[in-house]
DNA sequence: ACGGCTTTCACA
DNA sequence: TTGTGAAAG
């Protein structure tokens, strides 16, 4: 359920920038001949040609949609090119069209602070860059505006007039403008500097919308597609969601959207002012009748979160109908085919092993798992190893929690379909260990399902299970070397992947992330190549947890922040231990993410340090202790955790430190400034009759 | 006997 | 904390 959150200000500058079809980009791109061409990216081309998921505007003219199979998009369009998704271990392989994302979000972060929403869509807050470029160079005095800004749909001006990019022309250096409107078209400005930085550098057209919020840019971003970009100006939004379908707006495309339209009546986003916060309240809860409430007027709080990387990395595979992979029932067939063929058939059927058999290995009988299980979950867990590896390589990621979800059904009760707990565990490195940890998940499903079946069907043992999909994620994924950015360059001179004076960066990061239990392991340098070493790729039983720390939002006023390494050895002096929260984490992934990016959106991330978050931990765990996980899985129970409370750093303290760090540290204390200014029920309410007074 | 495969988020 | 379910692309 969405959430409502508390708006920081409603003179942001948000744009969300999404890719045109990507996959058919990305296959075009490729295959240049296909350019122009209707095409569409399909998987599986075995059965019905394959489902498609992502069709070019060239074949949607023909009516050709995604979730059509191959076939029919056949029938419509005859000369529709299909490509196929790579495929690698019998399963579809995404990686290339998560690479050509990230080639694109190195290009969109050069500029403000920006969030990977999905692999073909990102979220910038252009705040900053449109208040500087307002103050030093604002639109009127441009000399010429370029062509791709010219052609930006401006909401509410009158489309229909005949010189078109000369009326955008005036909207955009209207002198008498709203601040707001003013800094809108700084904005569009920026964005359509990077539409052609990303068109330049990666041959990938996208549209974009720009607005005051994440809900009236994404919206704004469909609007005029392929290859343009959207504005919204305040003084629009009314009469933009007033008849917009509320099917069609973010979060309300399922249940809680056909809820609204079957209990409320609500088809139109206008149509859900008339309804107050309480009641949507009741009905929805307080959060999501909150969010729901502001959503109709117009406000939505979220704010743009610094992070380039995904939260996680997920392999999986499902097995449709008659493909479902057999467990139990077959697996002792074929155990006993192999150990005792000369057995009746009906005998393998049979859940509880004859005596006599020698089985003595298998000693339950969840431990008994369909060979076909086996094999699809070690081609999961391979793929899930190798995307590890690579984070960790390429953006000294580690991934603390391994999850397996299966689904199921007993073919004896066809209504316990897509039944089957969930389970997780430590997250251990190695593609053995992970198959290893997840076949022991798998069997504690299948064991918790078995105490259930042995009650309900103690005579009938021979239902067989049948697996419709399994997946294997990778998930709470921090970063280690805290500070490549700054701070690394500080101690290492200018390039921070230089190994040239690596001494204080081994104490760096022994210091913040214990490898192992015995410290003896580290990091020998910080070039990237060099450090995978010690990792060794079967045997790294890499384990270290780091504080918790909680999502709630409400605690902000707590204004702690807990040190983050090396930083507070400057405050500190010396520094016996620390660990990073996850803001520190954050920060990082911004910097260390995109091998591509050169040095000048490298130095440009740097300076984007205010991205910080501001700190979130609950009074409670300041306090908290750090748990380093063995590899043997004793809980060790280990050093204090520190913090630090921003408002105590005596500023003339920070003049002292040496410049990138001093730039970080103001990076910590920009963002509370700005959150002390923030104010529920922005001034766009005001475009509305407000059915009450907040 | 299908839309596959990911990813994120909120709630219990 | 773990697991579930919704939603999106």
């Amino acid at each position: 359920m969405p959430v409502a959150r508390p708006e920081q200000s409603d003179a942001r500058i948000i744009a969300h920038v999404d890719m045109d079809c990507f996959y058919v980009q990305v296959e075009q791109r490729k295959q240049p001949e296909l350019r122009g061409l209707p095409t569409a990216v399909v998987q599986y081309n075995s059965w019905k040609g394959g489902g498609l998921i992502a069709v070019s505007y060239e074949a949607r003219k023909y009516g050709v949609k995604r979730s059509m199979r191959g076939d029919e998009a056949k029938k419509v369009c005859p000369e529709i090119q299909l490509v196929q998704v790579p495929v690698a271990r019998g399963k579809a392989d995404l990686n290339i069209y998560r690479h050509a994302g990230s080639e694109v979000v190195s290009i969109l972060a050069r500029k403000g602070l920006c969030e990977r929403a999905s692999i073909d869509e990102v979220y910038l807050d252009l705040t900053d860059a449109a208040e500087t470029m307002l103050s030093e160079t604002p639109p009127e005095i441009l000399e010429a505006i370029n062509e791709e800004t010219l052609k930006s749909h401006i909401l509410g001006l009158n489309e229909d007039v005949c010189d078109m990019e000369n009326n955008v022309r005036k909207w955009l250096c209207r002198t008498d403008a709203d601040h707001r409107d003013k800094l809108l078209a700084c904005g569009a400005l920026i964005v359509a500097e990077l539409r052609m930085q990303v068109l330049k550098e990666t041959a990938f057209t996208c549209s974009a919308g720009i607005a005051h919020n994440k809900m009236l840019a994404k919206l704004a971003s469909a609007m005029n597609k392929p290859a343009q970009q959207t504005v919204v100006p305040l003084s629009s939004v009314k009469g933009l969601l007033d008849s917009f379908p509320i099917k069609k707006m973010k979060q309300l495309g399922g249940k809680l959207g056909s809820s609204l339209q079957n209990e409320l009546g609500v088809h139109t986003v206008g149509e859900l002012l008339q309804f107050s916060e309480e009641k949507l309240q009741e009905r929805y809860g307080i959060n999501t009748g909150t969010w729901l409430w502001n959503i109709a007027r117009g406000i939505n709080g979220e704010e743009v979160e610094g992070r380039l990387l995904p939260k996680s990395h997920g392999s999986g595979k499902s097995f449709p109908g008659p493909r479902a992979l057999k467990t139990i029932a077959s697996v002792m067939y074929i155990f006993m085919y192999a150990s005792a063929f000369t057995l009746p058939v009906a005998m393998p059927l049979l859940a509880v092993p004859p005596l006599g058999l020698d089985i003595g290995y298998v000693p339950d009988m969840a431990q008994c798992t369909c060979i076909d299980v086996e094999h699809w979950l070690n081609e999961l867990c391979e793929e899930l190893s190798e995307r590890l590896q690579s984070d960790l390589d390429q953006n000294k990621r580690i991934a603390h929690t391994l999850t397996l979800h299966t689904n199921a059904y007993k073919s004896s009760d066809s209504d316990s379909n897509k039944k089957f707990p969930s389970k997780s565990c430590p997250l251990r490195y190695g593609t053995a260990k992970i198959q290893e940890d997840a076949l022991r998940l798998f069997q504690a499903g299948l064991r918790e399902y078995f105490g259930s079946d042995r009650v309900e069907t103690q005579g009938n043992r021979n239902s067989a299970w049948r697996v419709t999909a399994i997946s294997v994620t990778a998930s709470k994924i921090v970063a280690t070397l805290p500070g490549t950015c700054s701070i690394l360059k500080f101690f290492h001179g200018q390039d921070p992947s230089s190994s040239s004076s690596k001494q204080p960066c081994d104490e760096i990061i022994q210091e913040t992330v214990p490898l192992s239990p015995s410290g003896s392991e580290s990091f020998s340098g910080l070039n990237q190549s060099e450090s995978q070493k010690e990792f060794p790729k079967e045997e790294t039983g890499i384990s270290c947890a780091r504080p918790s720390f909680t999502r709630d939002e409400q605690k902000k006023e707590t204004r702690k922040y807990k040190g983050t390494s090396s930083i507070l050895r400057f405050f500190h002096g010396s520094n016996p231990y620390c660990s990073s929260s996850k803001q520190a984490c954050n920060e990082i992934v911004q910097d260390t993410e995109l091998p591509f990016s050169g040095d000048q959106s490298r130095s440009d991330s740097c300076s984007e340090l205010n991205q910080v978050e501001l700190p979130k931990e609950s009074p409670r765990e300041e306090t908290g202790t750090n748990i380093v996980r063995s590899s043997l899985g004793q809980d060790v129970q280990r050093r204090e955790t520190w913090n630090y409370n921003v408002e105590e750093i005596d500023p003339s303290v920070i003049d002292e430190l040496p410049p990138e760090i001093q730039e970080e540290v103001r990076g910590w204390l920009r963002p509370l400034k700005r959150a002390n200014t923030a104010k529920r029920g922005s001034s766009i309410a005001h475009y509305f009759s407000p059915t009450k007074n907040k």
